[in-house]
RNA sequence: CGGGGCGUAGCGCAGCCCGGUAGCGCGCCUGCUUUGGGAGCAGGAUGUCGGAGGUUCAAAUCCUCUCGCCCCGACCA
């Protein structure tokens, strides 16, 4: 395809809005512009990459035994308000009314619609097991969309919903997706991680998800630096201490900190290590309020705190409640003679000796409190986020912390959506069973974020072969007709063999081209002009290496295929885990 | 929703404090020259200064309201 007669508007210097690496070359490139906040119009030349990750997507799905259909994008309240979703959603659910006076929202993902679908069509066990994907645009009305397509509020989706007879079935389903989506990934040229996932709104019992690890990820990832654990921050097990402190217990004393509140305070003033220290934090739960002790050099982990109480979720008590809980100002509280509430308290703190607490007094805290002489601990738990160097909670090694982009989620549903909507099938007995459902997504938008932000370099993208808009760029540099017919022979050759070749057409400078053809980041670049066609030549660059070779035309194609891997079009292959 | 910031030409920005003819770079158009890593010269076009209201002889500039956007946080696939 000629430049001429594609909108390839390139930016030469970079966007005010765009922060990271991928917004900003999205844009530069001329991948997408923004219509509104969270909300982007996909130009011809990012379209072609998202449509090429879709592709993948699909024959991966295909070939794990799903069917594709397409669901639409808005559904009537009426599912939504069957599962409870249409309150517990909250604002991130696009609501709004037809002109009937009809409730309606723009479906943020599709479990209800599929379940109703499933519900209706579906009677026999001998139908199952059965999963149904569509790729498709969601809406979520994001608080805060950013990162240009890393969190939009309209993004495209591919999503998948599997339906079992029994939990066995369920299991396959679900371990099939897990395979489809680790060859999708590796396809799609990422480096990436599989992590035991939270599963948040969509809820359910089992939950992996797919992380491809780059700096600007907004999630966190632990894992073994040995064995093949590996989790997301939120979700990753820390294991008790095994070994007590072997320090006798002292005395509990009183001592005056004066406007000492946070741990930094504290442990400068006392000159202690933030190992000696306990946060008590006040969390509000629901209706109750509970005391979180936490050791200083920990942090807590709130998802784990809110799954210990079986509440959605849970928020740091304000400072009302505080200091009338602890007769203190914010900064002072401590289990001691701490009434009225709950005292949690981190497993850490079990085998803590002499610990420094807040003395619920103003200015004051504690020092050589013990938990089992100077105050009561209703229940310990694991309540802390794992740090580097804790030991893997199953399998050999220590965690190891790294920054991910979540681009797929597969979760084990369960009958969490069968049960509120009565989705049953008949068993081999005759009997109605409600289906076992899984659910499964990809961002494909996000896939494509990611994938520029692992592979990119100072001058712009570096496709992955696999995804790359086009294979092929050819620059033109010499203005007369022995090049244009070199080049035009070329692109006649190329487009023939397969390969899908951008023609820069444009009466520009050389540099103009090249610096273009770099940001845009097509995996190989050929250079045509009359001082290489002088020795019979054109120069074939490689993106990613920036190596060039001098090739006669007419070996073009061959030199081409044997960079492809031998093997016709099948890219060559490429890493699934980071060593 | 809390905190911070920004809306001035297609893009990146200055001008605002201290009111008085709206600017710079890039891009765009025309011509000539140039042509292998973002060309040179000459000429040219482009703005309801986000919107509304107010103060003033006079508002991009001061005041009020409003809309949009970005960043941090809370939240989230």
């Amino acid at each position: 395809m000629k430049t001429s007669q594609l909108l390839i508007p390139t930016l030469r210097e970079d966007p005010g809005e765009a922060e990271t690496v991928s917004h900003r070359l999205m844009l530069r490139a001329g991948l997408i512009r923004k219509t509104a906040a969270g909300i982007y119009t996909y130009l011809p030349l990012g379209l072609r990459i998202i449509r090429k990750i879709e592709q993948i997507i699909r024959e991966e799905m295909n070939r794990a035994g799903a069917q594709e259909l397409l669901m639409p994008i808005a559904s009537p309240a009426e599912l939504w308000k069957e599962t409870g979703r249409w309150e517990y959603y909250g604002k991130e659910l696009l609501r709004f009314k037809d002109r009937h006076e009809r409730d309606f929202c723009l479906g943020p993902t599709h479990e209800e619609v599929i379940t109703d679908l499933f519900r209706r069509e579906v009677r026999s066990y001998r139908q199952l097991p059965l999963n149904f994907y569509q790729i498709q645009t969601k809406f979520r009305d994001e608080i805060r969309p950013r990162f240009g397509l890393m969190r939009g509020r309209e993004f495209i989706m591919k999503d998948a919903y599997s339906f079992d007879t029994d939990d066995a079935g369920a299991k396959i389903s679900y371990q099939k997706m897990y395979d489809a989506y680790t060859r999708i990934f590796t396809r799609c040229g990422l480096t990436f991680r599989a992590v035991e996932a939270d599963t948040g709104l969509i809820g359910g019992d089992v939950s992996h998800e797919f992380m491809v690890l780059a700096e600007t990820g907004e999630a966190t990832v632990v894992y073994s630096d040995q064995g093949s654990y590996a989790a997301n921050l939120e979700r990753a097990e820390v294991l008790p201490p095994s070994h007590p402190d072997d320090e006798l217990p002292r005395p509990l004393t009183p001592v005056a900190t004066p406007q000492c509140r946070t741990v930094e305070e504290v442990t400068a003033f006392l000159t202690i290590s933030s190992r000696q220290l306990v946060k008590t934090l006040l969390y509000r739960a629901d209706k109750e309020t509970v005391a979180v002790l936490i050791r200083g050099d920990h942090d807590l982990n709130e998802v784990k705190l809110a799954r210990l109480l079986q509440v959605t979720e849970v928020q740091l008590a304000d400072p009302d409640t505080v200091s009338r809980l602890t007769n203190a100002p914010v900064g002072f509280a401590g289990p001691i003679g701490l009434t009225g509430v709950r005292i949690l308290a981190d497993h850490a703190i079990h085998m803590m000796r002499n610990m420094v607490v807040g003395a619920n007094r103003a200015d004051t805290h504690y020092v050589d409190a013990n938990w089992d002489r100077d105050f009561r601990v209703d229940q310990f738990a694991d309540l802390r986020n794992a740090q580097a160097g804790d030991p893997s909670p199953k399998g050999p090694g220590f965690l190891t912390l790294a920054k991910g982009i979540e681009v797929g989620q597969v979760f084990l549903l369960g009958t969490k959506y069968s049960k509120s909507m009565n989705a049953t099938i008949l068993d081999d007995q005759g009997k109605e069973r409600l289906a076992i459902m899984g659910c499964y997504g990809i961002g494909v938008g996000r896939t494509a974020a990611a994938a520029i932000e692992q592979n990119h370099d100072e001058k712009g993208i570096i496709w992955p072969l696999p995804i790359a808009p086009f294979h092929v760029h050819l620059l033109p540099v010499s203005q007369s007709a022995k090049t244009a017919d070199a080049v035009s022979r070329l692109y006649t050759d190329l487009s023939a063999n397969g390969f899908e070749v951008l023609w820069d057409d444009r009466d520009d400078r050389a540099g103009v081209k090249f610096n273009d053809a770099d940001l845009i980041g097509a995996p190989f670049q050929i250079i045509i002009g009359d001082k290489g066609l002088a020795d019979g030549v054109v120069e074939l660059k490689v993106r990613r290496s920036g190596e060039k070779s001098r090739v006669a035309p007419p070996d073009v194609v061959t030199h081409l295929l044997r960079l492809f891997g031998n093997t016709g079009l099948t890219p060559p292959a490429h890493s699934t885990f980071l060593a």
